[in-house]
DNA sequence: TAAAAGAAATTAAACGTTTAACTTATTATT
DNA sequence: AATAATAAGTTAAACGTTTAATTTCTTTTA
């Protein structure tokens, strides 16, 4: 940084003030500065290799073209498909406006310190975007959210549930266990396993109220047994389904939070001697690429999220331009129907 | 950001001057602030919400704590797990160091075109990594390294192969075809597919040349027939595998460049009436997490993109504590056996 | 031909933080 | 008691850019 040329260098080298530098770079058809000059500063900066100091200009200008994102967790932000496709999708919307993304990774222990840390060091961005990372305690999460409010700034959550505040907000419906299960019960499942990912944490408690909620409707008195925990990996999931299916040799159906849990889980059911969907209908979630490569193809729920991360920054890029209205924009998710899922006749 | 509170501010408040408060918050052991003082700028900062502008922090000291990837690419940024892990990895290692990470996606039309809007707009960062997308022309390439040399900062190029100027790099070896199709060559195939991701491109090329290269080393006189493209897609990759079955009835073998693919091809070969690995080996490409779950388990090669992504991190690192030599880091995939090919006996 | 309008440029302050150099007051050393 | 050392501050310039206000010069208008 150092050795970068400066818009005074430039000046000089054009033989013009640095006023006339920046008015002409900022705005290459301005009446303010003349042909003549226009020439010799392009040439002094191609000379000089002149790139302007993002952070003098901010400084100046008061604003930075950088939204921050904060995902309170300490787990590593790029390696799932769940922040991935959400990344993506604001990532697409706010580029086009000419946004920069800005990570600043915590070292902290707990949500709030990492938002904090995390806000402290992106202070200076326009806005911000809050992510769920599924796994935090809600009155964490309201603190992080007042955290924010301080800052003043723009700034929407994203699959943050429950918030009632007059905030921008993007919600995906089918984050919780509903609609995969309904289906289930409404193809006449009765004998339901659930395969959640991670156990601790609100997120698995919500879910799994969810789960008892539901079924309580069916007159289905199912206990904490009948939710297992594949940790978003192959083989723990395949285990899990494995030996589950001993315990509860009537199962019908599985509904899998995420599809590699689901094709895990299909693997497992073959493995011990049954069909799907024939005799066990598997249900996943995300809509994955691999999904139609299972055997049978995946009916699965596709959540959106790319969409999702649309709409965040799409009510960011609002509320950037001084649209003062709160919105609240729910996603809502979208059965694919595939092969691994079937009826069963009322036989009970 | 205007209604954010200054130094001057908490310096008022506290009763100190701005320089007090900045030799405080900059590092809390100071004996050059009394404990008198010490609290009442604490008590300031909490009451005012104070964080401290970055920019004009920046500025000052002529150092960001950040780094800018640079990805020459109009594609979406995070939606591909190449990218993905590579990112993880980097992530890791900077964000343990207190770095944060930019991104300024570009909009501009050529290679050259978005690697100087993203210099431009990144200028002032720390350091840059320069991602491959293995889909840029070798002289873009080249010219986009000369762009990044310009700024005389640090930087590391990611998976660009061939570079022989004194920069520091990271490579992975088997971003080329050699390892699978020496695989299945070893494993006495001689009739063997290659199913790449796009076509097009000097990427392309380069596999192309290089599938030619070891087959011919083994007397085999293959034409671009065997060539098929797959688009990274699952749908484009069993309909061209499907068709090129018929085209290549003897077919025993097919190297992909991802599993995805791999998988894929699998599902068009069963369709086509004939079984993996007995009729047909298949190998595939990355060691996804899906690998372990078709039928029969994807033999595969690992590419350590998360290893590749926490070297090039670790170099810029160094380079970035002031460590002048050049290193070039190179990994070789790992190949991961499992039940997708089959040796061919001798019957020729 | 004077006044007004317009074009092309400059000046100087501001953004918020850092830091080398300086000051003042207190304590320790001889 | 004089001197040196330390503690606890402060001052003011610098980082690079932007922009409102101003100046200077040229052209147009009545």
């Amino acid at each position: 940084m150092g050795s970068m040329s400066s818009i005074k260098e430039v000046a000089k080298h054009a033989g013009v003030s640095p006023a006339s530098v920046s008015i002409y770079l900022n705005n290459k058809n301005t009446k303010r500065v003349g042909t003549e000059a226009k020439k010799r500063i392009e040439k002094a900066v191609l000379e000089l290799n002149y790139h302007k100091n993002v952070f003098a200009s901010s400084l100046s200008t008061q604003k930075s073209k950088l939204i921050g994102i904060i995902i309170p967790t300490i787990l590593p932000l790029f390696n799932n498909d769940y922040t991935n496709a959400l990344l993506s999708g604001i990532q697409i919307r706010l580029s086009s406006f000419g946004y920069g993304l800005l990570f600043f990774p915590s070292s902290a222990k707990s949500s709030i310190e990492i938002v904090k840390e995390q806000l402290e060091k992106s202070a200076g961005c326009d806005g911000y975007i809050l992510f769920s990372t599924g796994f935090c305690d809600m009155k964490h999460i309201l603190k992080n959210i007042t955290e924010i409010e301080k800052t003043k700034k723009p700034f929407v959550t994203l699959n943050i549930p429950e918030v009632d505040a007059a905030i921008n907000q993007v919600l995906i419906k089918d984050l919780d266990t509903t609609t995969g299960v309904r289906y289930l019960l409404d193809k006449g499942h009765r004998e339901i396993l659930l395969l959640l990912g991670r156990s601790g944490g609100e997120h698995a408690k919500y879910l799994r109220k969810d789960f008892f909620r539901i079924t309580e409707k069916h007159d289905l008195n199912f206990n904490d047994d009948r939710i297992l925990y594949g940790n978003y990996s192959a083989i723990d999931s395949y285990n899990v389904i494995k030996s589950a299916l001993r315990v509860f040799p009537a199962t019908t159906s599985i509904c899998c939070m995420s599809d590699l849990m689901a094709s895990a889980a299909i693997k497992a059911i073959k493995d011990s001697g049954k069909s799907v969907p024939n005799d066990i209908s598997v249900i996943g979630r995300n809509n994955s690429l691999y999904s139609t490569l299972s055997e049978p193809a995946l009916t699965t729920i596709d959540l959106h999220m790319h969409e999702a991360g649309l709409s965040a920054a799409n009510l960011l890029l609002d509320s950037l331009s001084g649209d003062a209205a709160t919105k609240k924009i729910l996603l809502t998710g979208s059965l694919i129907e595939r092969n691994s899922v079937q009826s069963i006749t009322q036989e009970e």
